[in-house]
Formats: C-alpha cells, sequence, structure tokens
DNA sequence: ACATTAAGTGATT
DNA sequence: AATCACTTAATGT
C-alpha cells in the first residue's frame, strides 16, 4: 500500500483493501481491458501508467487520458457499476504494478467509506473535466494546442524532458496525420519551445 | 554501399 | 488540416 492512500483513506477501509484488493503486475505493452470486455475489477495503478484509448470502426485509435499512479480509472466505475461492457482499451504504458478491487465490494464501500467515495467521485470528475477540455479543443479545431498539451502530458508522465516517440506515433495518438505533426513540430522548434531528433522529441521550456 | 525507415517540404484540395 | 508526391537525413545490414 502506497503512503499516499494512507493518508487519504481511512484505516478500517485500509484493512478492507489490504484483504479484498489482488496486487497485480503488468509487463509494457500488455491489454488490461479491451472493447467490449465487461469490468470484472477496478485497477488502480500503484506504480507505472496506463493508457485509456477508444478506437473507431476502421481501427484508428484516439488518446483519451493516462492512468497515473495513486490514481484509477473513471470509466471503469460508470461501466462495472451496471456491469456495462467497457467502452474503452486499457494498455500497460509500461511496466506497471495494480491493485485490483474486484467490483462485488464497490456498492459496499461507497457507503460505508466516505474516503472512498470521495476518492471515486475525485477522479470521475477530473476526468470528466479533461474530457471537457479535450471536447473543446478538437471543436475549436486547435492541433497546434492538443499537440502542445499532449507533449506536456507526456514529459510529466515519463518525469522527463525528452519524448521517446516518432512523429508517426504521435500522429496516431491524436488521430491526424504524420505530416501536420512534422509541421508543427518544426514551427515549435522555429520558436525555440523544442529540439526535434529521430524518434524523440526535447522539451525546452514548460511551454 | 545499399535498403529501410523517419522526417522535411511544396503543391493541391 | 489532409493527402500526395518527392526529397533529405538517419539507421541498420
Amino acid at each position: 500500500m502506497t503512503d499516499y492512500f494512507k493518508t487519504i483513506f481511512e484505516p478500517a477501509l485500509l484493512a478492507e483493501l489490504e484483504k479484498k484488493a489482488k496486487r497485480q503486475s503488468v509487463k509494457a505493452g500488455d491489454v488490461i481491458l479491451g472493447i467490449g470486455q465487461t469490468v470484472k475489477q477496478i485497477p488502480i495503478v500503484v506504480k507505472g501508467s496506463v493508457k485509456i484509448s477508444r478506437t473507431d470502426e476502421e481501427g484508428r485509435e484516439l488518446l483519451l487520458y493516462y492512468i497515473n499512479p495513486n490514481e484509477t480509472c473513471a470509466m471503469t466505475f460508470t461501466c462495472c457499476m451496471q456491469q456495462y461492457p467497457s467502452e474503452i482499451k486499457a494498455v500497460a504504458e509500461e511496466d506497471t504494478d495494480l491493485l485490483v478491487v474486484p467490483i462485488s465490494v464497490m456498492d459496499e464501500w461507497l457507503v460505508k467509506f466516505p474516503t472512498w467515495k470521495s476518492f471515486v467521485m475525485k477522479t470521475i470528475r477530473g476526468r470528466f473535466n479533461e474530457l471537457l477540455k479535450t471536447l473543446d479543443q478538437v471543436a475549436f479545431q486547435k492541433l497546434d494546442e492538443r499537440l502542445v498539451s499532449y507533449l506536456k502530458e507526456k514529459s510529466k508522465a515519463t518525469g522527463s524532458a525528452l519524448i521517446n516517440l516518432s512523429h508517426q506515433q504521435i500522429a496516431d495518438e491524436l488521430a491526424t496525420s504524420r505530416v501536420v505533426i512534422s509541421r508543427l513540430l518544426k514551427k515549435l522548434e522555429n520558436d525555440g519551445k523544442l529540439l526535434l531528433y529521430r524518434n524523440q522529441v526535447k522539451i525546452l521550456r514548460d511551454l
């Protein structure tokens, strides 16, 4: 159990977690949850990170968000409460340690533990606001801003100013073409905000 | 040295 | 902003 949870959860809940939740380690690239699968348990990231994305009929992928340590997936809650199949795909971005909570205890915990409820509500509220933000960005067609926040997000997640991705990979995640990303990155480089290399991008300022 | 893959660029829609 | 066509640069064999 991480120190963080010790500070936000009450002792009784920590004891329950110890008893009911299981530890699980996954390797980079492992699919934790596929689209259409039913959610049977709630994963909480302890170490590492998990990428949540959506794919359309043609198999194009759209990045929704990342789950970082001490966070959990908001979509999971909304799906699992009524046993709906998952709308999203969860893939381990790196080697990741999870704490998985069976959904059978959800109802009970929500009423029994105020700190659990606020934890759940906080992650849902956080993601919802974030999705609204990206919806705004898409609606107003500002791909350059989307790219910038994507890069910021990335470097925060990896804790490094160096991002090891090709232009193509970035384009795939933002559901656009490589040429567009190349051009936007070039512009950012000319503005002195980035340095471009083969297969990696170095962020200079906090943009 | 050659083939392969990533990135840069102009023109077009 | 997307696509095409093409060039240039980096990397692997």
